[in-house]
DNA sequence: GCCGTTTTCGGCCCGACTGTTTTCAGTCG
């Protein structure tokens, strides 16, 4: 790059608390860095790929790197080992020093605006001096991009309202927000005359908790009607491109979304091709090629170019040797393996949940009174309910006296005779005090039928403090569940700090539950954490966390990160009738001495 | 830089679309 800043870069973090997921970020930024320096292609990629293998790992990373045991990992060779092992030594390692020196931190943020990658970047700021976002605008508005060899007016127009599009949206959406706005197009496509088969994709498809942009796969005989009816919807602000297989635009919400047209004969490949995930899809092919096919978005063709029909994607999977993979598991966590040795779980699906937990009511924060939740519930097919109103401490929620609540649990006893056989359980949401102890006596503590702990205040504590608060609160014999583990809000807050696989051990250890709040911002226990979690013992609870009646459906999206998460019907207590959570709770009781 | 029933070198996914070209490079997914 033209002008290396004078002296080096001090050391950009601090390697006592660097986590795992700034590891990752810094493998990401490296990457990014040696493709704007012109590195090998493939050098680059491999730093990438280890930052997405390091993503999906559950284990302490710390731990791994001390045991030597991430070396292990496919994915991480000595080299990138190495620089890991320097990152947790020293807060840096040699060639992200050296990169660093080489392209400012403004630079990087420069391959944000879309539609400008590496290459035009580097060009940018060799030849203008451009080394920021600002840069880049004013160089734009001044008409100096226009005249760089390869670009021109449009171009020049085009990242000014790239840049202008990036400050005013946000780049990733949670799952409920993408889902409302993708169903209204993909309703609008699929009604267009002449398609036959359709699919909403990609990271919707699969239920990530969070989504980049929206998928629709659609076949038709003639796709220009449904491109022509695609880019002119109400909602579609911009039109970012348009062909005969591939249009896409971006809504007034800012959220992307793609639209592909094959033929009928291509759905199967295509809606495996254009669900994802990336990692996955590499996987399959790579499998295909070893049985002596290529796979494409179009077909899947042998040796001879000879395309084999497959009329679904099962039916795909199939010829590939796998049992059928649902969507939510692939994201290259171990599903192909898992699908060719016929193990695949068999998920938990809405129609096992029975009733649900850890729902709020007038009684403290919530907006709907105890028999408008229970009756919200009951419509929904549900068996039960069970309430987690805020305890005494959360004087900011409404939280309950010792009095009150024993006014709810009498007008729970009443309602539960009135409406039987559906049933009410009296649950709390007990805040775990910064010692870890729970928020009322043990006599009061005893009179619930469950007991969530939560974290609501003191986040400032350090990783290992904050561990130890919750495992004291998770040894508590009135505790049942561990409420929202990780405290994070989806594209807001970042959990607290804490060793997740601590509270998994803690809560094998003790017969505790995890919460799988479903709230949609918060989603957590994260997915990622859930297969260990079960495949050490551990039950989970589908909670709502509701504080309106329309709150209580949240528990789908709980559903889908269960699913995610490899989770089948014994795995959550919600698949439970209201009898046997009556009979688990109570012997949970007698096991602790506190029945 | 990573990987290996195509093993220690030579691959590493590849097709669609745009804007700039005048046959293709860059970007994206």
């Amino acid at each position: 790059m033209a002008r290396p800043p004078k002296k080096p870069p001090a050391p950009a973090h601090d390697p006592a608390t660097l986590t795992k997921n700034d590891v990752a970020r810094i493998l990401d930024d490296v990457s990014v860095m040696l493709e704007i320096t012109g590195a090998n292609p493939f050098r680059s990629r491999a730093f990438s790929n280890a930052a997405r293998v390091l993503e999906e790992l559950t284990a302490d990373l710390r731990e791994l790197v001390e045991s030597k045991e991430l070396l292990e990992v496919r994915g991480i060779g000595k080299s990138i080992f190495g620089d890991i092992q320097s990152l947790f030594a020293t807060g840096s390692f040699a060639l992200y020093d050296e990169l660093r020196a080489q392209v400012p931190v403004g630079v990087l943020e420069m391959l944000r605006v879309s539609g400008i990658g590496p290459k035009k970047v580097k060009l940018i700021h060799d030849t203008l001096g451009v080394d920021s976002v600002e840069a880049l605008e004013r160089a734009g508005r001044e008409g100096k991009l226009a005249v760089l060899p390869g670009f021109g007016e449009k171009t020049q127009l085009n990242i000014l309202r790239a840049i202008a599009r990036m400050r005013k949206y946000e780049d990733r959406f949670l799952y409920s927000e993408a889902l409302a706005a993708a169903s209204e197009i993909y309703d609008a496509v699929r009604a267009v005359p002449g398609v036959r088969r359709h699919l909403l994709g990609g990271s919707l498809r699969r239920r990530r908790e969070t989504i980049g942009d929206v998928d629709i796969l659609v076949t038709a005989h003639e796709s220009e009607p449904v491109m022509d009816t695609f880019t002119t919807l109400p909602r579609v602000a911009t039109v970012v491109s348009k062909g005969p297989t591939r249009s896409s635009v971006i809504l007034d919400t800012g959220i992307h979304v793609d639209l592909r047209v094959v033929k009928d004969e291509e759905f199967a490949f295509a809606s495996h091709y254009f669900t994802g995930s990336k990692a996955h899809n590499t996987e399959v092919r790579a499998r295909a090629k070893k049985l002596g096919y290529k796979l494409n978005e179009y077909g899947l063709f042998d040796a001879e170019d000879r395309p084999t029909a497959c009329k679904d994607e099962a039916a795909l999977f199939a010829v590939l040797g796998m049992d059928y993979i649902p969507p939510e598991l692939r994201e290259h966590t171990g599903e192909i393996e898992a699908a060719a040795a016929h193990a695949l779980p068999r998920l938990l699906e809405e129609g096992d949940v029975r009733g649900v937990f850890h729902c709020h009511t007038t009684y403290s924060d919530g907006h709907a009174t105890l028999r408008e939740m229970a009756e919200a519930a009951r419509a929904l097919g549900h068996q039960y309910i069970g309430t987690g109103d805020h305890s005494r401490t959360a004087v900011y929620a409404g939280g309950l006296s010792i009095e009150k609540v024993e006014r709810q649990r009498e007008e729970i006893a009443r309602l539960n005779e009135e409406i039987s056989p559906f049933v009410i359980f009296h649950g709390i949401e007990s805040d775990i005090l910064p010692d870890g102890s729970l928020d009322y006596p043990d006599q009061v503590l005893a009179r619930f039928d469950y007991v969530v702990a939560s974290i609501h205040g003191q986040f400032g504590l350090t990783e290992t403090q904050m561990t130890k608060r919750i495992v004291r609160a998770m040894e508590n014999p009135f505790t049942t569940m561990l409420g929202h583990p990780t405290g994070r809000v989806l594209l807001a807050r970042e959990g607290y700090p804490v060793n997740i696989q601590a509270l998994i051990d803690a809560a094998a250890a003790n017969d505790v539950l995890l919460e799988i709040n479903a709230y949609p911002n918060r989603l957590d226990l994260d997915w990622r954490y859930m297969k260990s979690a079960k495949e050490d013992g551990v039950m989970m609870a589908i909670n709502p966390d509701a504080h309106h009646t329309e709150h209580i459906a949240y528990f789908r999206y709980g559903v889908g990160v269960a699913r995610k998460g490899w989770l089948e019907r014994a795995d959550v207590l919600n698949s439970r009738t209201a009898a046997q959570v009556r009979k688990f709770l109570d012997a949970r009781k007698r096991k602790k001495g506190i029945a």
